[in-house]
DNA sequence: GGAGTGCCTCTTGCATACAATAAAGTAATT
DNA sequence: AATTACTTTATTGTATGCAAGAGGCACTCC
């Protein structure tokens, strides 16, 4: 299981299988998307024996991850009591919504300023897949999303700014698979989201960063007011229950 | 050293004091705060042995914590290797500015949105505290100024946002003291500092949120734009020694 | 019957012990 | 003298063990 990268591998050749990341790590990521894909809904206790025996590590290994995804606010560790999946407030996802759009914005801007042709075919491509995935299911806009975000990420060159958005994104999942599958969800949305993505790819090919900006900053206000117009839909139908 | 909660104390007598915060928490906050001021420089190799004499607890209490601060950027561990302080290039610098002139800005803004009286207050006695310091140490200047930031994150009434802006803050700290104590330090900033500061409470009292977006983001436009020179100051002055 | 009290169990908080890895030094061979 | 293989040591990675806190349950006493 030991694996180690071979010192004479500088010409490409003889690769060796990528190491298996710690024990941590894996159990990170696979407790991060279990979060994230609403695998462990919010509100959830997270009892670390449970987890042990799950993943069959120890106790040391898992808390460990915990206190790194507590860091990430996707789990919050009440103490003496033990760690809870995350559960936010309308509120929050509002807060949540808009700083992501001026993030997103910068996140444009950026593109615009410094993105490679290599990654603006990428972004294209992307692009398409989204149109693509509209006509098919919410869980696949999902994904198709989450991949263009990620490509304008890498465009902007900046890891910084990658990895805010990529913790920022984990934090809104839940949110966002709710604003794609809702039943109420508005029809126009879509639409408006295809022409917006896409006069945001043609302002960064033209390096029209303010323009880039403007238009990813509206889209994802737009976005984070259809998600609160579901969030109170959502509640009110819990009353009337 | 246990201490239990009064049941006789609805009347506020017998108040119990604060129960002392968990290990963990306090070796957090003590390395946090070793890293933020400088007193463990970046690049500083962090040997949990060692952390673990000098703190007198755990292994497992302060491996925890170096999680939480890896969370936080603040720290970068090298698989097999170890954590070491974070330190950050240039181009990490400027990319951290510009993420936190948008914050800021949104900040501001939200403060216009919704700043209650005792909140505008606290703040606008910030600002007293910040134009007296200017007279005074660079250090005291840094405190002066955080002290402001944190009553504009406490007057937007979001959480969310006032944590990202204290975990990023946290890690251009050591850029922030270079900017205020450098020897080359234009003084026409700290000038124009004041200067936008007033208005941005100006206008944040005006409840005219355009304004002191516009402004707390311009601000920190020029700040960063002052540190990253000083940077390069620094570093074309180490290539001629 | 109900409020309070003590006990019991489950879980976390913290510490220690053991295994695996990396790096540096050392000796042996060419 | 240089290179290689081996040994040693310092440090991280992982597992386990022990103590302390929280919550539930039954029992007691009124």
């Amino acid at each position: 299981m030991v694996l180690h990268y071979s010192p004479m591998s500088q010409s490409g050749l003889l690769k060796v299988d990528k190491v298996p990341a710690s024990l941590r790590q894996q159990v990170l990521l696979q407790m991060r998307d279990a979060i994230i894909s609403g695998h462990l809904l919010p509100g959830t206790r997270l009892i670390e024996r449970e987890l042990t025996d799950q993943m069959g590590v120890s106790r040391t290994v898992v808390r460990e991850a915990l206190r790194q995804l507590e860091a990430e606010h996707l789990v919050e560790v009440i103490p003496n009591k033990g760690p809870f999946v995350r559960q936010l407030s309308i509120n929050e996802a509002e807060d949540l919504y808009r700083i992501r759009a001026v993030l997103h914005g910068l996140a444009a801007r950026m593109c615009a300023e410094n993105i490679t042709k290599k990654h603006l075919e990428i972004l294209e491509d992307a692009l398409e897949l989204v149109i693509e995935s509209y006509s098919n299911s919410s869980e696949r806009t999902l994904k198709a999303k989450t991949h263009f975000y990620n490509a304008l990420y890498k465009g902007t060159q900046s890891d910084s700014l990658k990895a805010m958005l990529e913790t920022l994104q984990a934090r809104i999942a839940r949110w966002r698979t709710l604003g794609l599958a809702h039943p109420n969800r508005s029809q126009e949305r879509s639409k408006e989201s295809i022409i917006n993505l896409k006069i945001i790819i043609d302002a960064v090919k033209r390096k029209d960063a303010d323009q880039a900006e403007s238009v990813m900053f509206k889209e994802d206000i737009q976005a984070g007011r259809e998600v609160t117009r579901l969030l109170n839909i959502e509640q009110s139908d819990q009353k009337t229950n």
